[in-house]
DNA sequence: AATTTCCTGCAATGATTGTTGCATTTTTGT
DNA sequence: ACAAAAATGCAACAATCATTGCAGGAAATT
C-alpha cells in the first residue's frame, strides 16, 4: 500500500517532466481578455458560456489550462490535479460544471483546442536549433512566417477589419502610403481595392508626390499608411499630417505603442519578426488579403460583377498566354 | 460480464467516432517514401533506425500510425489495436521491438510527432464551414493562408532555392518581372536584392520597358519572372525571349504545368489557392522571403555589413521618425 | 453573528489501462 | 517441403483511471 503510493508519485513526477511537447513560448498576453474577446474553439465557447455559474478559484483553474494547453492537452485528470495543486476531483467537477458529462469529452475538447493554438514552428523551435546550413535557414524562414501569420489569426480584431472596410465603402478615395519594404505592400493592396472598384491609389517616387496627395485629402477621404517599427519619417508624419486635417487614417503597423498606432484613427498589427536580418512581411500581406476579401464580401454581388468584367476584358483583349489550350481561367 | 464486454465496445466506438480531430485532409503522397526521405521527428528516426529488425506487418503497422498521427495520437493502445484490426499486445510489442520501453514513451514521441505534422488549418477546417459573416470570410482567408503557407514549407524544394542563390551571387544582373499583383512580389523581391548587394531591379511601367530590359540581357545575367496560372503574355513571353536568347531565367508560379515552369530553367511553386475571389499571395511571399533570407546567409558577412550600412545611412539622416524616445531599432 | 450555499479533499468504487505468459498461427530460411 | 523463428491472439494481472458519496471548511447571504 505503502509502496504503491509511492510509485504512483514518481511515475507522474517522470511523466510531468518528460511528456511536455518541450520548450513552448508562453504568450504574455494575459489569457482573460484573449479568451473573453473572441472565443473560438467550443472549448472557449463552453467556458464564457458557463462563466457565470463558475466559481473564481474554478475559473482561475480553466484559465491556467486554456492558457497552456500544449502541457494539458495529454494529460489525466489526476495529473491535471496534480500539475495545478488540487485534487483529481476538484478538475474532474470542474469540467462538469462546464456542461461536460465525462472528462473524455472535456479532453476531446481541449485537444481540439491545443490544435487551433499550436504552430509547427511552436514546436519545432526547441527541438531544432542547429542552424548549420542554409537550408536550415529557409526552412527556419518559412516557420518564423508561420507563427507570424498563426500569431495574426489568433490576435487579429476583425472587427477593427470590417469597420475599415465600412468606411472604404463609404469614402470617395483612398491613399495607400508604404515606403521601401511597404511600399510592395501599400501596392497591392492599393491595386487590390481598384480591382473592387474603389478610387484607391499608393503614391510612388519622391517625398513630394506623397505629401501633396495627403495635401488634398478631405474629410471624405481615407489614408491608410503601412509602416512597422519606430516607422519611417515620411510615413508618420503623412499620418499626422492627416490627422491635424481631420483626414481619416487607418494603419498597419506591427505594435500598439509604434507611431503609426498612436497617431491613427484605427489600426491593425501584424508581426513581422524574424529570424534573420530579413523582416518576415508574410503576416502583412495576409492581413491585407484580408481586407480585401473583406471588401469583396460586403458586397459580393458587385465585387463578382467588376472582377468578371475585368477578367473578360483580359481574354477578350492579348493580356493572357495562349500557348496552345487554355481552359484554365486563374492568374 | 457480458455486459461488462459490450460496454466497453460501445465506448471505444464511441470514442473513435468522436474523439478524431475532424476530417483531416488525406495526403495522397506514399507515406513510406516521405518517411524514408527525410526523417524529422524523434519518432520517425527511431522508426527507420529499427526498420531492418521489424517484420513486414508491424512495419506497415507503424506506417499507418505515423501517416495519420491526428487520429491516433490521443489513443490508448487497446483503441489503436482495435482501429488497425490487431491485438493490444501486438501493439504494445511492435513499441517494444522499436526500442520503447513503455507504451507512454511512444504515446509521447507520437504525439510530438503530431505537432510537427498538423496545422490550425487542417484542424479547423471541417470544424468552421459556416460562411456567413463577413468576419467568417476573415477567418477563412487567414486559414488558407494559412494552409498554403504550410504547402510551401512541405513541398519547397530548398536545392532549387540554394541553388537560385548561387546563381544570383554569381550573376551581373539581376532583373525582376511580374504584373499587375505579381508587380509587388517583384517589387518586393528586387528591394531586397539590392539591399543585400544585388544589382537587381524590377521593371515597372508600359510593356515596351520591360520588353528593352530583357533585350539588352545576355548569359551573364539572370532573369525573375513571376505569374501564376495560365500566366500573364508579357510575362511569359518575356520568360520566352530571354531563353532563346540563351539569359538564365527562373520562375516563381503555382504548378508544374504553368508556362512559367515549362518555359523556365528552373523555378519553385507556391499555391495561390483562394476561399474567396481575391487570390492568396501569402505563400508567394515567404517563397521570396525564403530566398532573400537564403542570400543574406549564403554570405553573412557581406549581407550584415550591407545591412547595417543602410541602417547608418537611415539614422543618421532623418529617414526614421523621431518622435521621442528613439531606443527602437527595428523598422 | 448565524446559516445557508458552495467548494474542496479524502477514500472507495468499478471500469480501463498497460503488460506479460502461453498456445497457436504465420513467416522465414534452407 | 520442412523446421526454426517470429509474430499474433487470448487471458489474466496489477496498476491507474474517472467518478462519486461523505465530511469538513470557505464564502456568501441574511
Amino acid at each position: 500500500m505503502e509502496k504503491n503510493t509511492r510509485s504512483r508519485k514518481a511515475r507522474i513526477q517522470k511523466t510531468n517532466g518528460t511528456a511536455t511537447v518541450a520548450a513552448f513560448k508562453n504568450s504574455s498576453n494575459s489569457a482573460e481578455g484573449q479568451i473573453a474577446a473572441n472565443a473560438q474553439t467550443p472549448l472557449e465557447m463552453r467556458f464564457i458560456e458557463a462563466q457565470t455559474n463558475l466559481g473564481a478559484s474554478r475559473q482561475r483553474l480553466l484559465r491556467q489550462i486554456l492558457a497552456e494547453p500544449h502541457e494539458t492537452f495529454f494529460l489525466s485528470s489526476r495529473e491535471m490535479a496534480r500539475r495545478y495543486g488540487v485534487d483529481s476531483a476538484t478538475i474532474v467537477r470542474t469540467v462538469q460544471a462546464m456542461g461536460y458529462q465525462k472528462f473524455a469529452d472535456f479532453a476531446h475538447d481541449l485537444r481540439n483546442h491545443f490544435v487551433t493554438q499550436i504552430t509547427p514552428y511552436t514546436a519545432m523551435k526547441a527541438a531544432t536549433q542547429k542552424n548549420r546550413s542554409v537550408a536550415d535557414y529557409i526552412h527556419q524562414s518559412i516557420d518564423q512566417d508561420l507563427e507570424n501569420l498563426n500569431a495574426l489569426k489568433t490576435s487579429l480584431d476583425v472587427n477593427k477589419v470590417v469597420e475599415l472596410v465600412k468606411q472604404i465603402h463609404q469614402t470617395r478615395r483612398i491613399v495607400v502610403v508604404g515606403i521601401d519594404f511597404a511600399a510592395s505592400l501599400a501596392m497591392s493592396l492599393a491595386y487590390g481595392l481598384v480591382r473592387l472598384g474603389c478610387d484607391a491609389e499608393a503614391p510612388t517616387g519622391s517625398t513630394g508626390v506623397v505629401q501633396n496627395k495627403v495635401r488634398i485629402m478631405t474629410k471624405k477621404d481615407l489614408l491608410v499608411v503601412i509602416s512597422f517599427g519606430q516607422g519611417l519619417r515620411e510615413t508618420v508624419e503623412a499620418a499626422q499630417r492627416a490627422r491635424r486635417r481631420n483626414v481619416p487614417t487607418f494603419g498597419i503597423t506591427d505594435g500598439d505603442k509604434t507611431p503609426i498606432a498612436r497617431f491613427c484613427d484605427h489600426y491593425i498589427t501584424a508581426s513581422i519578426a524574424r529570424t534573420s536580418f530579413i523582416d518576415s512581411y508574410v503576416a502583412s500581406v495576409a492581413a491585407i488579403n484580408a481586407i480585401l476579401v473583406a471588401c469583396a464580401h460586403t458586397q459580393p454581388k458587385r465585387a463578382l460583377e467588376l472582377l468578371a468584367q475585368t477578367e473578360r476584358e483580359y481574354s477578350s483583349g492579348a493580356r493572357w498566354y495562349q500557348g496552345e489550350d487554355s481552359d484554365q481561367k486563374t492568374r
